[in-house]
DNA sequence: GTAACATATAAACATCTTTTGATTTGTTTG
DNA sequence: CAAACAAATCAAAAGATGTTTATATGTTAC
């Protein structure tokens, strides 16, 4: 049951259902989420950490980078994500979609997790 | 936004998803709600406001009594509630069940909201 | 009307979650 | 290896949620 009630809990929270929303673009880095969100790091990290247990997301290390990603290996999980994700009021994430795009335009200077 | 997080806040407590588990059984009013899960009547009040202000169940007046049920007005929280009850281990409920046939089977003494 | 009952609400308290600021760990680069 | 950087972790503060005890509201039965 608790495994039940942490997937819920996960989505219980709007910046974790905003880096869903983000992470649905495509797989991401923990600078470029604190960016895109503008949030502090230590916060992103916290909620990357709530998502993952969760199993809502998985990691890959790269050298000093970690990218996040849907995960996918479980339907109930994804689809859920899906679904919510859906519900999501385009509004509401407008900004953060508009700076997401910004950032990946930047391959060149100021971007992180780029060698 | 907040109306899909509340729906989530909702489904993140166990006793609120047992409740949904009972629920689904059919429409349960509160004094039977308090003996099945042998919890404090406020405490049960307050999670029946928790799913009713998340549009998981609505109630229904009548007389003394005040009756909930699933509330199956809207398709996204209906198929929501159904993967989730799908999914909670029959094993963490079935005391709950149990004591749930035992209350709807003593019609006679000792049952509430039955004229 | 008053007593008995079902449920809701409120205030006080306990518990859990999130945020912050500082620090640590691990990686790369020169 | 030292400096620079990315990300995780930690302890403390702040905030939100759940629980309890007591009380209020509304209904029924006498």
């Amino acid at each position: 049951m608790q495994e039940l009630l942490n997937v819920f809990k996960a989505l219980s929270d709007e910046t974790r259902l905003r880096i869903l929303k983000i992470a649905e673009k495509g797989e991401i880095c923990v600078c470029d989420l604190v960016s895109v969100l503008d949030m502090s790091q230590p916060k992103i990290s916290f909620h990357l950490n709530t998502l993952k247990e969760a199993g809502l997301l998985k990691d890959r290390k790269q050298g000093k980078w970690v990218h996040y990603s849907i995960n996918d290996s479980d339907m109930f999980r994804r689809f859920l994500v899906l679904s919510v994700l859906e519900k999501i009021p385009g509004e509401a994430v407008k900004k953060n979609l508009a700076r997401l795009r910004t950032v990946m335009n930047i391959k060149n200077k100021n971007r992180c997790c780029e060698k």
